[in-house]
DNA sequence: TTAAACATGTTTATCGTTAAACAGACACGA
DNA sequence: TCGTGTCTGTTTAACGATAAACATGTTTAA
């Protein structure tokens, strides 16, 4: 058993059609269906594709048919004449790159909005940047699918769409493409900027006023995005923001420490707002080790409303992205992109919600 | 089409329409490449799919060609000739349904495997039985995938081997079909009562006697194998297993009651192995509200090493299954199916190992 | 009244590949 | 010497659908 086999472009890793045993049950065709009814097969492909080119009559009686006999078009035929595959490429990430989970959500709602408008998602795992240009170059080569959805979590995904633009392999970005000039992408991102201000006026409906801000290291625009709407919150409440900005990696452990810090100052602060999840069960531990209680003695919200969120004890007040939303947007975005790849470029910003858990109960 | 998009944001400012459509680069043929070289198109088809079918010269030449123009063969043209897509099935689960992110975990796996050997994977969302039939039934005809692998997380998902026996569609279960006739069925699966005996043995190892199985209630196979790995290492040290069980649903909250139970009592057990890292989570939450030091006082293990088993404070010992070796099976299973649907059906049992972690650090 | 437009269905020509059968050259044993 | 393989490549015929053009009868517009 040798699973280090590299194959290259088609090996069928020739293997050779030994055993000749099954009529492999045929599947019944259009020219069947055709024939069933008396009519063309063309007019059978019309019953299927475009039912309005039919008379009410004929159509009926087609539809009988491939009621009857059970009959699906073949989508190898139908792709190889119309040349669309009727399917997107979306990436996979291995566990620990999608923390809450939000990528693999993301895909389910993907896979079913995609099958609403009749395209089949193809998921590919990758590793690094080379080998998933790589996989797409060549998935989008031998026709196995029409377009990508890509994200950009990290700053090092950056160069991905601009591959994509240069080759001009069509694809709609889940985020936005932060540093590229984003009007020339198609994509569909949530406003993580007005889920930060969400968590803030959140707090200070709760009578908060020292509400400090436990973030990422800048980096690419999703870090400075979120802070930014912490910033613009405070200063809309005239609440100070100096010296009330922690940022570290997004790590339980370090986001532990960081609050910590925050913690042990002579004027505490009484609520703490953060990026992710991970970085909010950091501070949770935080205040635990320190006696004090998360939602009654300090104020704690998350984004992502990750399952982390919903089993932490206490429960993590955190802001949810709509991702069946967000996943309908892009695909119809695709949708319009296939359609007509010479037009303007859409974009669509969703707004996130809050969801109140422990961690913000009223003090 | 309105999906409740709070913004619609349009593009920048008007940049001329001057860009003519392209002639949307039509890809090289096969014919192409015949022509540079002056060969048959099957020739180059040989090239490709049996290279040792051809003298190393013509190969060579051929070789150089597609090289040159980037050729790679169109998959709808192939699939449609020989009668194959290459192409797997899997259902994603949603977030709640994969607590820990094995099976994304997998699925990963299972797409970096099955690319290797020239397959791509097609992955559909089902919320219910009936839809996923639907979805399967649907896809298979339409020849969109030669085969499904398919799980068996809950009791609920049994009869789906059953309808995929009966409708004669290929597929691979990861996970035991338990309650069918197992030799009927292919299928690659961790041993989680091996998992658990290793669990019990470390536990012992360390000096631990009173070891508890805080576990789920009967229901499938799954919750039996586990709980019986614990019986069974219990048996050959010799230890008591009467009144040290106690049966639950998979989730933290009533996990933490239940642990609670356990430690309330007179002669409370100083270990408690667990079929899950939900359920390990709940009963360090239980440790911790006593004042209990897990890992010192009391030790605990979950299953799965999930992500939440790392980032858990203090880590959860824990039992990782081998994903990576799991999907290489399961596609290798696949691949003899495919060649021979009427041979004897293949069955594959792996080890999983043992995590160590804070949570049953030495006394 | 007449031509143009519409409605409905059919015919023909592919889409790009591989299966199957065929064909020439060469080797080899009887 | 001849028949019989083996090696290497070619030719022909699908695979199952849709695009494009065509062919009718029927409306509609001028």
């Amino acid at each position: 058993m040798d699973f280090n086999a590299k194959t290259s472009l088609g090996a069928g890793s020739g293997r050779d059609e030994g055993t000749r045993s099954k009529p492999r049950s045929s599947r019944p065709t259009m020219a069947m269906v055709a024939e069933r009814v008396g009519v063309s097969t063309q007019t059978v492909s019309f019953a299927l594709s475009s039912p309005g080119r039919l008379s009410p009559t004929t159509l009926r009686k087609v539809l009988k048919a491939v009621d009857e006999l059970g009959y699906r078009p073949n989508q190898a035929a139908r792709s190889l004449r119309s040349r669309s595959p009727q399917a997107l490429g979306f990436r996979l990430y291995p566990a620990d790159r999608d923390v809450g989970g939000v990528m693999a959500s993301y895909l389910y709602e993907l896979s079913a909005a995609a099958r609403k408008e009749g395209y089949g998602v193809f998921s590919y795992a990758a590793e690094t940047y080379e080998e998933e240009t790589q996989i797409i170059e060549e998935t989008f080569r031998r026709n196995t699918v029409d377009c990508f959805v890509i994200t950009c979590p990290s700053s090092d995904d950056l160069p991905l769409p601009l591959f994509l633009l240069e080759r001009q392999i069509p694809f709609v970005v889940f985020g936005r493409p932060w540093g590229l000039p984003m009007s020339d992408c198609w994509w569909v991102d949530v406003d993580g900027a007005a889920g930060l201000e969400q968590a803030v006026n959140h707090m200070v409906e709760l009578g908060h006023r020292r509400i400090a801000y436990l973030g990422w290291e800048k980096s690419a625009g999703l870090a400075e995005d979120r802070e930014s709407g912490w910033q613009r919150a405070m200063g809309s409440h005239g609440l100070p923001t100096r010296g009330m900005i922690v940022r570290g990696p997004d790590d339980v452990e370090t986001a532990r420490r960081a609050a910590g810090e925050l913690l042990d100052r002579k004027t505490p602060p009484t609520g703490i707002v953060c990026p992710s999840d991970t970085v909010a069960i950091g501070a949770l531990r935080a205040c635990q080790e320190r006696g004090l209680e998360p939602g009654r003695d300090v104020g704690i919200t998350g984004y992502d409303d990750s399952l982390g969120a919903r089993v932490v004890t206490p429960g993590l007040t955190s802001i949810a992205q709509p991702l069946e939303t967000a996943a309908k947007h892009t695909v119809r975005l695709l949708l319009d992109l296939l359609n007509s790849p010479d037009s303007k470029p859409e974009q669509v910003l969703l707004r996130p919600s809050l969801v109140v858990r422990e961690s913000t109960m009223p003090r």
